[in-house]
DNA sequence: GGTATATGTTGCGCGCCACAACGTATCATG
DNA sequence: CATGATACGTTGTGGCGCGCAACATATACC
């Protein structure tokens, strides 16, 4: 640790909560990072010069003395977010503060190759790019549907995709130029809540989602995200719930992810292929009637039992501050009862459930893409000059 | 982050591995910090200056060049370890690099009061230290064998020794003087053998112990434990096993500790109230016998059935580079067949389960003393200037 | 309009580390 | 056993980054 790290972190803090505030005050900065008036000038003004952020005189009055500038991030440095699927490739140009300044959603026939995702990603990102003039790209980020390797950003299986033991990083990092990152999908989703949605001011979060592809998740301690090893940890959907429950796809019994399906959820709504805003919708439509339909009741209770042994495991082990539920869970949530609610955490350690926030995820569709967005900016963000 | 604090943090860096590794030359503090040959010299002469550690030049000598002095851990600071039991209280006196200097165990007639535990400890502490004149005790850290709130060492519940809602940091801290803290006795062990047992090198580690008192665990992220929000995360002994299995002490069903209990396996092998040596023995000569029992192949099978799915759901979570298994636990595996240990993993996803090595804890009756040493450690190491 | 308050700006000094040059202790070699 | 190579400690110098104090500036309140 020598000076010019230390110069390399305080020029990384305050870029940081330059990103989560989405713009702070120089005034702000200084008492959040404890540093002298005159250093946090000097290391705006570095970021100024370095093409970071801007500084405006708008910031809004509230109170005596001077008003301090607002420091806001520049919108024309941006990272490139995929996430490729089963039916389409989502890609976004995604600005400081994780704003979506530009997207389009690829459908193509078949799921994606590698090669494939990273053809269409290039080409969809020049034309994005193209609306954009002046601006730079910096790093790139992949959410992928599967275990991903998180040192290299090799994928190790994305069963729905087809890939397996493929690298996905190296080959984006190779056609866009720009440094990239791939991870598993859910714990971007768990990123991107963290950062922005639901997990807020959180320092240990729970993220558990339920996609079209299965249940996922991902944890947070201490504010960053539980990697494990390789970064294969977070995966809740494989939780034993019940030793004599169905086989689950990966071999085990009575796996959550088999027994809490969106399938049931969906066709007890009479939907089949829904996305998570109409599954929603249907489920609270059908919750709120004033005859509630005794199946969903059932279903719920069925459900909800299951996920209750598995979030009584992850809440011993974890002692969160929070779980957020997305995807087909979040449905699930709106769809409970209070009374149903308050089984799920009934039989974790009453020390560590009491106090335990349980909300549905924030960010909606935007989710998978501003997480892989977070994954690119923590390399440009951890040394902002070299950029 | 200003100067002083990059001086803070260097002297606590070289601190740390001088403690870690109990001892190591100059030239390796300089190859592991990165920093300057004469920096190195400057921080370790202010560290001999402030009576943490001494320089000898009794190096091993490997290779041309000059030699380069040890940086040895002073033998005269001192922490106060403590472990408060049904039967006794532990205390020690622990230096530099977790060598226990002084220990006692005072045997109590029934489960001590904390104020009991505060009497015993300080008189304990006061003989233990006359016998090391000139020492100096920094600060002390007690194992408690329940949920202790992390933050300020306030016990909520430490059902064999029917300590409830009370404060044990605080009181303790009054007693001797010195800044002390708390915290749940299997994380201490999951410290323990992080920094100096099975454990070592490990940046992912699971620890599961199985004690007189239930099985308890610990978690460690990024070669940190897992804290929660409160201090009560690691609770593996209450992951559901088993839906209809017996209703736990906790109140819910199926727990792991209610399944997987150490008075089954010491009576399948003829003990009753075994010490963790004893119970580990027996089992040992019991499973390499000529004809091994079948109660006992059963047993072993059934507790490790209940393990497995345990086991699986904390893999699946936190996938972890390395297991630790402590206490009666410990005395399973060491009682398992090679096709029987291999069943324990079998479930858990492949990627995170591969390449995952289970041992046995290696500090027998020193960990929780060790562990409490590390605890107490934390608080002058960081700062070292400032004792 | 004067005063209190909060913040930006500037110049100076200090703490901490890097670096280069030199001193020193060991090993390998003939 | 003398010599060179190697590795490391030591010393003095310099630079970088931050804190601090004094001053300047902008707002709110009376």
């Amino acid at each position: 640790m020598d000076a010019s790290r230390v110069r390399q972190r305080n020029l990384h803090a305050v870029l940081a909560l330059v990103h989560r505030e989405r713009g702070v005050t120089r005034a702000d900065l200084t008492r959040a990072l404890g540093l002298n008036r005159s250093t946090i000038g000097d290391l705006v003004a570095a970021l100024v010069d370095a093409g970071w952020v801007d500084e405006r005189d708008d910031a809004p009055r509230h109170g005596v003395g001077r008003p301090s500038p607002r420091v806001l991030p520049r919108p024309d440095k941006l990272v490139v977010a995929v996430n490729p699927e089963l039916e389409a490739i989502d890609v976004a140009l995604v600005s400081l503060g994780g704003t979506i300044v530009a997207r389009e959603r690829v459908v193509v026939d078949a799921a994606p190759s590698i090669a494939e995702t990273v053809e269409v990603t290039t080409a969809t990102v020049a034309r994005l790019a193209a609306g954009h003039p002046g601006s730079r790209l910096v790093a790139a980020g992949v959410a992928v549907p599967g275990l991903v390797r998180r040192r290299d950003g090799f994928v190790r299986l994305a069963p729905h995709l087809d890939w397996r033991e493929e690298p996905m990083a190296a080959p984006l990092a190779d056609a866009l130029g720009v440094p990239t990152s791939a991870a598993n999908d859910a714990h971007l989703g768990c990123r991107a809540e963290l950062a922005f949605g639901a997990g807020l001011g959180a320092r240990t979060l729970l993220y558990i989602n339920g996609g079209p592809s299965g249940i996922g998740g991902g944890i947070a301690v201490n504010g960053a995200l539980v990697e494990g090893r390789d970064g294969y940890a977070g995966e809740l959907g494989h939780l034993g719930v019940d030793p004599h429950g169905p086989v689950c796809a990966c071999g085990a019994r009575g796996c959550l992810d088999a027994v809490v399906t969106r399938a049931e959820l969906a066709s007890v709504v009479g939907l089949e292929h829904p996305d998570d805003d109409e599954l929603d919708a249907a489920v609270r439509a059908a919750a709120g009637s004033a005859t509630v339909d005794a199946a969903l009741t059932a279903l719920v209770d069925h459900h909800l039992a299951a996920l209750a042994i598995a979030l009584r495991g992850a809440v011993n082990l974890l002692n969160p501050e929070r779980i957020v539920l997305g995807g087909h869970l979040a449905a699930l949530w709106a769809a409970a009862s209070e009374p149903q609610r308050e089984t799920v955490l009934a039989d974790a350690l009453r020390a560590s459930a009491e106090g335990v926030r349980i909300e549905p995820a924030a960010l909606g569709s935007q989710r998978l893409l501003v997480g892989a967005a977070e994954l690119a900016w923590e390399v440009p963000l951890s040394d902002p000059l070299s950029v």
